[in-house]
RNA sequence: GUCUCGGUAGCUCAGCUGGAUAGAGCAACUGCCUUCUAAGCAGUAGGUCAUUGGUUCGAAUCCAAUCCGGGACACCA
């Protein structure tokens, strides 16, 4: 075998990926045996061993017929000595071979790497990425709940881009339909004409504040309509409804129903929900909606203002959140589209028509139910509209896969919609994924508008940036230094990553609880933390200065066990990078990069007899002073680059 | 009822393509600031990994059943 030039490949891997390489040759060599590199399982060394990573070798006792010892010894033994410059020592404890690796190997990495602001940064692969995310109604202001979406979906988008995919950050606004005209006819009820100028309120919450007078009326004059009902008088009703609300009322004196609370609120709601249908402001709104259809000008101007209003609302949510978008859908361009794609799907055969000229995709095959597609009356329902802008968007820039950041409430929805393309075979299907996030939930349960218990996103803001400043003037730091400006922005960077970090730091497809006292806290598994770590490191670069011939440096010596241990964290980068990609899960990052960051403040505090170990400025020799340097500068542009990934600022000092 | 996702320390979460004595953070308790930022570090305590059975050299991880919880199953979006 040829050294050299497998050196140089080895050098071009990961470690993981290098170890793997060598496995399989030492395993071909020494066993006639050709296995798979992904059959090779490799973990990182438990602390109490020596050694950095570790090969399990129980399953290649089956063709290596020895004991796991004996087999470790063996593969051992090969990679010492044919991978000299990767392997330079080896331990066997059952069944696993414990490896140390070459401290040159780590140098030589830590050289290359250390200067890469855009470390893990993989080159295009000429693959095209849709996310679409945020997706808001236009009628009320943005809530926690989107917060978990925007920030994912920005993460996501990102995370893409590092793995070299080329992506588009779209927004699909709901900006028509029954709910803005609720608002709009609260609005003209009752505003007198005020503007979100004439009151100094933000456009989307003055928006959300009639939709919220609306419903408040509703519920007004719901009441008399449903005392009717349960007094057996239907007046309200006719036809079928009056039917249905007997059978209702019926039930809900049977005794076995009056025991049973979940029952009795079910059929409660029900009845509710169809004297709310009832109210004279609803059929107004419903009337208000037919006229927007219709092209009404009136409706359309008032619609189009108060949607103007709400717009610079976000906007202004949008860029306090950092989060930004290449293409705007909006509902009214697209929610006629799916029409088209409905008819062509009934001449495919693919659809089939009622009675009632409804038209319906029957899935039963497929272990769901028959779906509506489209009205007897010809309008369109929301899978229609959806389908018309998955075809619209693929129409627009034919990616190669097309991300829908959407809350896991809809996971039904969304297995129906890639069916329905699939089966009319359109070629935007095979790329439609949804990555289903779980829902957000306050530590006493679900928000619910209706009892009030909606976190709203700009108090949201407001209140971690107040914590964020007020923990930073009782930390007792020395703030003199910093001029206003530097002051705001710190303390913007400090909450805005928080409650980003909080909300990205957990799996996304469980449901999370905010609790906005843990919220608040800059302490541990935190943004702060990790900020804290990084504006350490760059104190520390600061007071070092200039050294020469840093970049050309390699350290030759023996690494100390937190340098090898922070070379090894920094070196995963890429690995996790892909992880959290195929995963589409910002939380490996996050709970990387902690890693990082803890690891960093280990090496930095560790202190024996008052003399730290690791130190920097003060460095034994000018050696171990630069191999610091470089890696705690790695380390720096590690965690600036893990955060960017997740729209976290780090600051130079704080 | 059917489908689906989840159940790991007091709390919030990692670990889940099977690997060594199950890890963090918060809360509790001990220590550590005259030397590169204590928003930190070191440590103590806290676990029938929901339950039962199975597969395996090996199970928190895979399979099955059961229990508990969330969500979905609209001519709402």
């Amino acid at each position: 075998m040829l050294s050299l030039p497998l050196a140089l490949i080895i050098f071009s891997m990961s470690v993981v990926q290098s170890i793997r390489t060598a496995a399989v040759a030492a395993i071909k060599s020494l066993y006639d045996q050709t296995v798979v590199e992904t059959d090779i399982s490799i973990n990182t060394t438990k602390p109490e061993f020596e050694g950095e990573y570790t090969i399990v070798v129980f399953s290649f006792t089956k063709f290596s017929r020895q004991k796991p010892e004996e087999t470790g010894q063996r593969i051992g033994e090969y990679l010492t000595t044919h991978y000299p410059e990767l392997v330079t020592r080896f331990n066997v404890v059952k069944g696993f071979l414990n490896l140390s690796i070459n401290d040159a190997f780590w140098t030589q990495f830590l050289k290359t790497s250390f200067h890469d602001v855009n470390i893990g940064q993989q080159p295009a692969n000429g693959k095209k990425i849709m996310v679409e995310y945020s997706s808001p109604n236009t009628n009320k202001p943005l809530h926690l709940g989107h917060l978990r979406n925007n920030f994912l979906g920005y993460a996501i988008a990102e995370i893409m881009k590092a793995n070299g995919f080329e992506v588009i950050k779209a927004n699909l606004v709901n900006d028509r339909g029954i709910h803005i005209c609720k608002s709009m006819l609260a609005w003209q009820l009752f505003a007198h004409g005020d503007t979100p100028a004439t009151t100094g309120i933000k456009g989307d919450h003055l928006v959300g504040d009639y939709y919220v007078k609306f419903e408040s009326v509703v519920k007004e004059q719901a009441e008399p309509i449903i005392d009717r009902v349960l007094e057996s008088n239907f007046t309200d009703f006719e036809g079928a409804e009056v039917e249905k609300l007997e059978k209702l009322v019926t039930a809900l004196h049977k005794p076995e129903v009056k025991e049973d609370k979940e029952k009795t609120g079910k059929i409660m709601d029900d009845i509710k929900e169809m004297s709310r249908n009832k109210t004279e402001i609803m059929q107004q709104a419903k009337i208000m909606l037919q006229q927007w259809e219709a092209g009404n000008p009136e409706v359309r101007e008032l619609w189009a203002t108060m949607n103007g209003w709400v717009y610079e609302g976000f906007d202004q949510t949008y860029k306090r959140l950092g989060i930004d978008f290449d293409k705007i859908y909006y509902e009214s361009n697209t929610y006629l589209l799916g029409k088209d794609l409905v008819t062509k799907g009934l001449e495919k055969g693919v659809l089939f028509k009622k009675e009632d000229n409804s038209i319906w995709i029957d899935l039963t095959a497929d272990g769901l139910d028959q779906k509506l597609l489209l009205r007897g009356d010809g309008t369109s329902v929301y899978m229609t509209q959806d389908l018309g802008t998955a075809v619209l968007k693929y129409d627009d820039y034919h990616m190669d896969q097309s991300i829908h950041v959407v809350a896991d409430e809809q996971n039904y929805h969304f297995k129906v919609l890639q069916l329905i393309l699939e089966k009319m075979g359109e070629p935007a299907a095979p790329g439609v994924l949804h990555l289903s996030y779980g829902m957000v939930e306050l530590p006493h349960g679900r928000m619910k508008s209706r009892e009030g218990t909606v976190v709203d996103a700009d108090d949201m803001i407001v209140e971690m940036v107040q914590a964020a400043e007020e923990q930073t003037k009782e930390s007792g730091k020395n703030l003199d230094t910093f001029s206003e400006d530097e002051l705001h922005e710190l303390y913007d960077i400090v909450g805005m990553g928080g409650l980003k970090f909080f909300l990205l730091r957990v799996d996304p497809k469980k449901k999370m609880i905010f609790d906005p006292k843990e919220s608040i806290d800059l302490h541990g598994f935190t943004a702060t933390f990790i900020q804290y770590a990084h504006a350490r490191i760059k104190s520390i670069i600061r007071e070092v200065g200039e050294v020469a011939d840093l970049a050309t440096f390699q350290y030759t010596g023996e690494l100390l066990p937190l340098e090898k241990e922070l070379i090894k964290l920094n070196e995963q980068f890429p690995a996790v990078l892909a992880e959290a990609y195929r995963e589409l899960s910002p939380s490996v990052i996050a709970n990387y990069i902690f890693s990082v960051a803890q690891s960093f403040n280990s090496f930095y505090a560790e202190k024996v007899d008052g003399v730290y170990t690791y130190a920097v400025t003060r460095a034994a020799t000018e050696e171990k002073k630069k191999l610091r340097l470089q890696i705690i500068k790695l380390t720096a542009n590690t965690i600036a680059q893990g955060m960017k990934l997740l729209g976290i600022r780090v600051p130079e000092r704080m």
